[in-house]
DNA sequence: GAATGAAAGGTCAAAGAAAGTCAAACTTTT
DNA sequence: AAAAGTTTGACTTTCTTTGACCTTTCATTC
């Protein structure tokens, strides 16, 4: 039947509560205990519903005073973002790449200094070397950034 | 408004204690009681909040008389910068990246808008999959700076 | 001047409090 | 019947809170 399921109402609930505001926070365990299910649908609510392309980002906190923020995402760029959102779904080269950053910062998503970073932390050298190692990677990119704003005021 | 564990209240006090005053003497005791809490949360605090890291340095005394310092460190850029730079080569993780972008954003090295992009650029969940592939981990990478920008006008 | 006791602050590990993951079981749609 | 979507719960990870015990310092007292 095309009744609602516990997971719709959920998504409305949030939904609603979200309301004109750009985020809200919640609490796992007592959305979970008011709509009397596992906490676990929640995040399978939030999965499923509150994703980027349909425009939310989810951020969240373990331990004591833990909470799940629901940012909403929306902007004038949307169409070109989402363009551009959609390609990283694939593999992107260096070239590649650098135009997109280059597309943002002609629609002045980005400024001049901002692409400059964006460049140097998808730069090859950046990413050369890892074979599975996130944290030396991510040295690397910062490496790289840090380099670009040595080249600041002189 | 991402604050509700006491620990976080007492951080934001502290903080605010500190305002433009480059350091601040307290009474552990005193402030475990003010708060109602032990004495060994505000080390967990200052320990979890006052690091070097992001940009601060504990001093304290024992005995009578005995007190805790918390002093914000400065730093001209261009030390700053090459330490920061010494530190990425080692492997960083995520909270370390963090803090690290966190002083740039502080010692206005970058804007905040940056310092988003930044974190998103080197978040676990950019640089999460790779196993020696440097384009797709671009594409991941690029993915998240993207989704920051979308929040940007609201 | 050494011994002592109180007054700080320090450490560390266990317990607690959230949230996350994942796969199995179930339900609905095609 | 197969595929897709939902619900559930056991297990994991992360962060916070708490308390018992430790160390250092200062002020007395002998």
């Amino acid at each position: 039947m095309n009744g609602r399921s516990i997971s719709d109402i959920i998504e409305e609930f949030i939904m609603s509560s979200l309301d004109d505001d750009d985020f809200i926070e919640l609490s796992r365990n007592d959305l979970a205990k008011f709509f009397s299910c596992v906490p676990s649908q929640i995040n399978y609510v939030l999965n499923t519903r509150f994703t980027v392309n349909r425009g939310f980002v989810v951020e969240s906190q373990r331990g004591g005073g833990g909470y799940i923020k629901v940012v909403r995402v929306q902007d004038n760029n949307s169409n070109f973002l989402n363009n551009a959102l959609n390609l990283c779904n694939q593999p992107i080269n260096f070239v590649q790449a650098s135009q997109i950053i280059q597309n943002l910062e002609d629609k002045e998503i980005v400024t001049e200094d901002e692409s400059k970073l964006l460049r140097s932390a998808v730069s090859t050298k950046a990413l050369n070397n890892p074979i599975n190692m996130e944290n030396a990677l991510r040295a690397n990119i910062l490496k790289q950034v840090i380099i670009e704003l040595m080249k600041r005021n002189k």
